[in-house]
RNA sequence: GUGGCCGUAGUGUAACGGUAACAUGGAAGCCUGUGGAGCUUCAGUCCCGGGUUCAACUCCCGGCGGUCGCCCCA
């Protein structure tokens, strides 16, 4: 019976989980530069947490667990809701703001497709307790900085940034409340529209007038709009938060809306230049969901970065970060009378070092063969006439160049 | 949820309505203390189920999986 990999997972092998490993690395370390402090939340969660911020079509999408009891639990499909869970334990008492991050393992039910797997990897950070755009700013340049760390330039990607209440109050007051999220989610979609289409069906929804503002790439040209208080309110915040953060990776784009989740002021997500891949992070400021998570009104900002699209391009970059999975040492053993020796040579140089030993009973030649397929840096020679002398041979398997070492040098 | 394409040793490929081969990789020998080459040997394959047929890896249907889209994307 051979068993195949269950749908949208991907295996891991050494090479790619240390490729991984170094990314996540690279994510603490800016993390921390910024005293966002990791957390770990449980991979389940009671389903009704997780499925309450989501309409119908979201909550089809979280894997769920077999029911025990009365009891219904999911699989964690982000982050942002158990982090949210987590913080009104500690919400009375904690100083804020509360700055957190995480990486993590999260499960959607979904159609794979490129970047997107069933099972992923999100790095991400939340903010708790600041309303101040400045709060957003420092979420968005952890992200600007994990690109520079990254050695990606902001030619190869821009972080799009926007806000909610612009577009919010603009559409409200051409269609009324009940329409804005039809409204919007024909917004979200105008890129896959063409120009005629979109026109049409803006027209069908009376928001014709919207086309020209979509056209705005530079915040200034809002400000000759006549626009109502939220969307005034939305223009402040938004050009501070592009004021306190790195201009040539990160833009205004109007027509970014992410969906028509929590967020309720800043929005951003991060994209590669060509705009080929799926959005390589994204977040926002989502004030209302801690009240509505049974705390006190508290604001919130947070971004995730997913992996895996940020791998495809990473790799489409080739800058994808250097791993070394290749031992410093093979130890070759001619005879197994001597491995006592072998492994006490061994032991000592594993302090250090990252040592293999052989233990197929091979030839000294395959031996080499095998140490140099591995890319093993340098083979330790461990035979009876050597050691008879209290020697070894140190083989450098770059250049071929040996050299006898006393056994007390190790 | 849905559409297109795809599914043969670990990997990459080939052939064929009569149960499969080549390359590479693996193990081993030539070579009982010196590798990356060569030669030789061994192990290893038709995704699963049903149908058609004397006979199916091959044709048909379904499933599963891969891949790229659509819907959606917290």
């Amino acid at each position: 019976m051979k068993f195949q990999r269950p749908k949208g997972t991907k295996d891991l092998f050494p090479e790619e989980r240390s490729i991984h490993n170094k990314l996540v690395q690279i994510f603490q370390k800016v993390t921390s530069r910024y005293n966002f402090n990791e957390i770990e939340t449980p991979a389940f969660e009671h389903f009704d947490l997780l499925s309450s911020k989501s309409g119908p079509e979201l909550a089809e999408q979280i894997f769920m667990l077999k029911k025990r009891g009365d009891e219904e639990f999911a699989l964690r499909p982000e982050y942002t809701a158990s982090t949210a869970r987590m913080f009104i334990d500690i919400q009375k008492e904690a100083p804020k703001p509360i700055k957190w991050s995480y990486s993590g393992r999260l499960w959607r039910y979904e159609a794979p497709q490129k970047g997107r797997l069933r099972e992923f990897y999100q790095l991400g950070v939340e903010l708790f307790g600041s309303k101040s755009p400045l709060a957003d700013a420092e979420v968005i340049s952890v992200i600007v900085d994990f690109f520079k760390e990254l050695k990606v330039t902001s030619k190869e990607v821009k972080v799009k940034v926007n806000n909610r209440k612009i577009l919010q109050g603009i559409l409200t007051e051409m269609v009324g409340e009940k329409k804005l999220d039809e409204a919007l989610r024909l917004i979200d979609k105008k890129k896959k529209l063409t120009k005629a289409q979109f026109a049409a069906d803006c027209e069908l929804l009376n928001i014709k007038e919207i086309i020209p503002i979509l056209e705005i790439t530079k915040l200034e040209e809002l400000d000759g709009l006549n626009l109502n208080e939220l969307s005034t309110e939305g223009v402040e915040e938004l050009r501070k938060v592009l004021d306190f953060t790195d201009n040539k990776f990160v833009e205004f784009d109007v027509s970014i809306i992410r969906g028509l989740g929590y967020y309720t002021g800043t929005i951003f997500e991060a994209v590669d230049a060509n705009g080929k891949l799926r959005s390589l992070c994204g977040g926002g400021r989502y004030d209302d969901m801690i009240e509505s998570f049974g705390g006190e009104k508290c604001p919130a900002t947070g971004m995730a970065i997913g992996t895996e699209t940020l791998t495809l391009y990473l790799t489409e970059l080739e800058r994808l970060p250097e791993v070394d999975t290749a031992p410093d040492y093979f130890i070759a053993a001619i005879s197994e009378s001597v491995l006592p020796a072998a492994l006490k040579i061994a032991k000592k140089l594993r302090k250090k070092h990252s040592v293999e030993i052989e233990m197929m009973k091979r030839s000294l030649g395959k031996q080499l063969n095998y140490a140099s397929a591995i890319n093993a840096k340098k083979a330790i020679i461990i035979g009876e006439k050597d050691l008879a002398e209290k020697k070894v041979t140190v083989r450098d398997l770059e250049s071929g160049k040996e050299e006898k070492v006393k056994l007390d040098s190790f």
